[in-house]
DNA sequence: TTGTACGCGTTATCAC
DNA sequence: GTGATAACGCGTACAA
């Protein structure tokens, strides 16, 4: 009754006195079984309550249905929620997803990645660590055939597709609403522009001031981590050095946090007197007081987003030429009570 | 140069003219073999770049190294925290960590706890969803001669480890600190007390009433989800009844934050009229400007504790008897602005 | 249409 | 100490 040991296709073709083989055929729906036995075997399966063992299969077709994904914290609301989509989207075409955090160091990421590459996953999605700059491993992943996608963070390299959002246009439209409401000191805080995402959030706020005829000598910006911290910092050095402004574009809903918090211990009225807009739409902006006007990355749709783009080039073939996509989400603005001068609230 | 072709023990053996049972066991320290032979072998093995093939092990041995974590929702604060604790204790061991959502889906639960089974892990963890009453597919785990280790929800089941914090701890400091605090009349917003954790929650509650002589007919608790939404109702609810209260300790946040705002959008004080605490220390809590105290269920400890019953378990061997070890972390009292009736800000 | 034989890469058992 | 051989469970040329 209670199969403790699995049943394997040998079981199945002692029962019915046939080939091992020709229990394979029916199962994977060969043409070259007759209706008759494959019935046959079928129905013997299912009462033996057979199950493919997915191992010798991998070790034979060297797909594991598994795929790897590689963040640098998983309990990021953010990173959390990119993974979820991957893994809807790929879970009903039968891939479990392993995660892997490299915590920002690189070294880590190598290693991480070296041992998912042992494991033979069939794909692996990574969003890079800020620390990385040589990118072997990554060339690796490559060289093993094995699809690499990005998201988010990314690195150029050749033959690799890439998720990201258009985080040059989420910067310019943030920025855009906030001449909009009549801001015209606009500053920017920023964070490490060897990545990507924040050199594009950057530019995106130069053209946007360029664009509404803002003479740049109103444009300011500072460098720093994504912090709560360094936003009251920053607040505390705009002060400091007698820094004539009226809105705060930052690169991180954390660092815009901190602003908000110091401009409040200040006395300074927000969004009246100084207006502020953050990024990446983390769940609490939308829980605050006054809650925080973000841009949105839309991470559930990147997943699934850049899972579509690896399932296309699995389909692809495996030696066919690499495919690289560059998929560009649209970002989006929530305004919220932050950056409201001219609004009611 | 670059191996495209992974280097098998046979490459070796034919490299070395030995046989790959020999390289086999020099690879394996195995004692059988000369301390001359190994080193060859070791060396040629770094100079081909050998890297075991994992997927033949595991299908030799049944080991594969993978463990499965399966949660309703990976994009939640606080089951993504309690896997980042599993993957860390994990991965150094060689493990790796395969995900899987629920939705709150029991028959998805089922089919997913299957699939995992069917790859072969060597272990799950698992937070039940609330729609799980049938335990067929958990037992399956168990006949499986798989360890099964229950995190935060966990079912009654014999033979299977359970990590979780002490709800009932957690809901009694969090009422006897509003106690402390001069409230007398507290009220209880619950959840699903199907589910243990909002079960022990409750008694919890009771129990701190009864311990500080408050008289049963000022006991009052609603069943709700948890959602922002359903704070707001009961607050009219309670309102609505003529309910006569003095704060409210809330088995989520979120029902928390509801409860919260619209006692603020009604005018009331918090926490000089009416005193809040919640349950789970979600981010947003500490971000809030007036900060929520909030019961916290440390769960990057959590994941870190159920990994190492896990190891246990995997160390006792696989036919030793089920270990059924039952882990109960103690909850930590946030405390903030939302419950100092007393205190000053 | 079906059966035979082999290989995927490794480890374990038995000889020598 | 080392080598041949079988086995893990499956898929698939090749032969019949």
């Amino acid at each position: 009754m209670s199969q403790k040991e699995k049943t394997t296709i040998y079981d199945i073709s002692r029962a019915l006195n046939i080939s091992a083989a020709t229990v394979s055929r029916a199962l994977n729906n060969s043409n070259r079984v007759s209706t008759k036995t494959r019935e046959l075997v079928l129905k013997t399966a299912k009462a033996f309550n057979y199950q493919q063992n997915s191992l010798a299969v991998a070790l034979k077709s060297g797909r594991t249905f598994n795929v790897g994904v590689v963040v640098p914290f998983i309990n990021r609301a953010f990173f959390a929620s990119v993974i979820r989509g991957i893994e809807e989207e790929l879970e009903p075409k039968g891939y479990h997803v392993i995660i892997c955090q490299t915590h920002e160091d690189a070294s880590k990421e190598a290693r991480q990645l070296q041992a998912l590459l042992n494991t033979h996953i069939d794909g692996v999605f990574i969003s890079v660590s800020k620390s990385t700059e040589d990118l072997k491993h990554l060339q690796a992943v490559l060289q093993s055939k094995i699809p690499l996608i990005f998201f988010d963070r990314k690195k150029d390299l050749k033959g690799v597709s890439a998720v990201s959002i258009d985080d040059f246009q989420g910067a310019y439209d943030a920025v855009t609403h906030l001449v909009e409401q009549g801001y015209t000191k606009i500053v920017h805080l920023g964070s490490d522009r060897k990545l990507n995402i924040y050199e594009d959030r950057y530019r995106g706020y130069i053209a946007a001031l360029k664009a509404h005829g803002i003479s740049s000598r109103n444009l300011f910006t500072l460098q720093m981590s994504s912090t709560i911290e360094s936003g009251i910092e920053a607040v505390n050095q705009l002060y400091d050095s007698q820094t004539d402004f009226d809105a705060i574009f930052c690169a991180s809903d954390y660092i815009a946090l901190g602003c908000v918090q110091e401009l409040r211990s200040r006395g300074i009225q927000v969004p009246q007197e100084i207006g502020v807009v953050g990024f990446s739409n983390e769940p609490f902006t939308s829980h605050l007081e006054h809650p925080l006007s973000t841009v949105g990355q839309t991470p559930v749709l990147m997943g699934k987003i850049a899972a579509q783009v690896f399932l296309e080039q699995i389909n692809a073939g495996k030696d066919s030429d690499p495919i690289e996509k560059s998929v560009v989400l649209k970002p989006e603005l929530f305004i919220r009570s932050t950056s409201l001068k001219k609004g009611t609230l």
